[in-house]
DNA sequence: TACAAGTATATAGTATTACAAAGTACTGTA
DNA sequence: TACAGTACTTTGTAATACTATATACTTGTA
């Protein structure tokens, strides 16, 4: 799916909040984790921007350990702001989701 | 619903799109099927800024008529272009909204 | 040894987009 | 005339994802 940046907005982070919320886990991985999802063109330093928002919004603690593929990898983890942020995420999501499909059940009568 | 602004991008043009769609409109009453949908918090300056868009992009037709109730109205139709940006997004809507709860679901299995 | 490839974090600069705030203009009514 | 409601327009700003690049560590291989 290409070009779909735009509509990214906003959501990724949430994405990446319940990444993390999953279990103990670094930028690199959560990358990966993003791709598998589906969202292919997500890049490092995509993530990365995401994490060092987390991390200066005091959402998320972090450890940093060594690798033994690599460098040190920073682990993350939801304190009890991030947990509420994720479920804030949720929630608005859950309104905006059924509010567009609200408007997309309106287009498929439309075409009937 | 506060602070969905960031969640908006990328899916208020389609929003538009699709109201379009459905018959002739302006940009007025636009904001106000918007916030009829429950965005409550849409304002004319943006809906201005995605028909200046959409202008711009030749995804819309324009007719200026008279109005008893205040100024002329800019009147908008889609154009085939804009047909298939629609569809296009609508496409995207469903990709992006599938991953994303499928992601959800994931976290409801986790909850349990 | 030298080098490539995979892993991993970091940063600077850019484009897109929604919004806030304000202004302009037209109509009907008190 | 003054004002409220309708309607379009403009300017500037903040947030966010992306591009491109740099740095560094480990393993495998020529």
């Amino acid at each position: 799916m290409e070009n779909i940046t735009e509509m990214l907005k906003g959501v990724l982070e949430g994405c990446v909040l319940e990444i993390i919320s999953r279990g103990e886990t670094y930028g690199y991985e959560i990358t990966q984790q993003l791709r598998e999802l589906g969202f292919t063109d997500v890049v490092e330093g995509t993530v990365y921007t995401i994490t060092m928002r987390l991390e200066k919004n005091n959402l998320v603690n972090i450890e940093k350990k060594r690798s033994t593929m690599g460098p040190p990898r920073k682990f993350y983890t939801l304190n009890a702001a991030g947990q509420e942020h994720l479920e804030t995420f949720w929630e608005k999501w859950e309104f905006i989701s059924s509010k567009i499909n609200e408007l997309k059940l309106k287009q498929d009568r439309k075409e009937e």
